[in-house]
DNA sequence: CTGCGTGTTGCACA
DNA sequence: GTGTGCAACACGCA
């Protein structure tokens, strides 16, 4: 579910509820989704200090603190970061921050998440040769990366070394949007089909974002974020949407309106 | 009970 | 180097 809107709306959570704010208590529960320290270490090291500011890059959300660390987010499959002012500790808590009024709390029912303590979030990235943020490539390096590449597009989109921050569900709607199959070539597809997909991926994005990437919210106009599944009434056509694997991953799609 | 899935990594293979 | 496919991670749900 986290991809590149969630994550910022997960980013506006953290700027609006914590920076500034000192951290009482800093406490981990499921250290198997920690790297970079041990439990007591991260609970030592955010323990009293305050975040000062917040950074996204693709899926990655870090957020800096006063101690001269900071802290990396990863949301995986079902990754939740929620400012709780309730007494009791939300399910499925991997940690949190006591501020004085409520608690920052990071939750993972999957544990595919991960969180950690880093040094600096540009050598973290680089060191994993992610590639640009989805909203700040250039026209040209994107339409660039489409023309050399002999992939399935959807299979590019989602490729972070690439560009960071599109996933399964995104990639789906970019494409319905282009009217493009998600296993048309990137390399096949024609100039003008190029700068139109870079558009359409920005407009995409940023529309979720305004959304505040809410499933409710995103129903009518994210069609292919909302609904994922084969069979149903395709809004543009009416004809039934239809399911396909592509580089291993389930993309919903319409037959009649994404034509390779 | 079985199969599936929103993400990432690593590895085998063509 | 390029691209593909799969397994693994953990867990709820249909």
């Amino acid at each position: 579910m986290p991809e590149l809107p969630e994550v910022e709306y997960y980013k506006g959570v953290i700027d609006q509820s914590c920076i500034g704010k000192r951290i009482k208590k800093a406490q981990v529960l499921v250290p198997y989704l920690l790297q970079g320290t041990t439990g007591n270490g991260f609970a030592r090291l955010f323990t009293g200090a305050k975040l000062t500011e917040t950074y996204r890059k693709g899926k990655f959300l870090f957020a800096r603190s006063d101690k001269g660390v900071w802290l990396s987010l990863h949301f995986g499959l079902t990754g939740d970061l929620i400012f709780s002012r309730e007494k009791e500790i939300p399910r499925f808590a991997a940690f949190y921050f006591e501020f004085d009024k409520g608690m920052l709390v990071f939750t993972d029912m999957r544990k595919f998440g991960r969180f950690g303590v880093i040094e600096d979030p540009h050598d973290f990235l680089s060191t994993r040769k992610w590639g640009p943020d989805a909203l700040e490539i250039s026209k040209e390096e994107f339409i660039g990366g489409i023309g050399k590449r002999k992939v399935a597009i959807k299979t590019l989109l989602m490729d972070q070394k690439f560009i960071a921050g599109i996933g399964n569900e995104y990639s789906d709607e970019i494409l319905y949007r282009a009217r493009l199959h998600p296993e048309k070539l990137a390399n096949s597809i024609k100039p003008e089909m190029q700068k139109e997909l870079f558009k359409i991926s920005r407009a995409v994005l940023k529309q979720a974002i305004k959304l505040e990437a809410e499933r409710e919210k995103m129903k009518k106009k994210l069609f292919f974020v909302a609904n994922r599944k084969a069979g149903l009434e395709c809004p543009n056509c009416g004809g039934p949407t239809s399911s396909l694997t592509v580089g291993g991953r389930t993309a919903y799609f319409c037959p009649k309106c994404q034509k390779k």
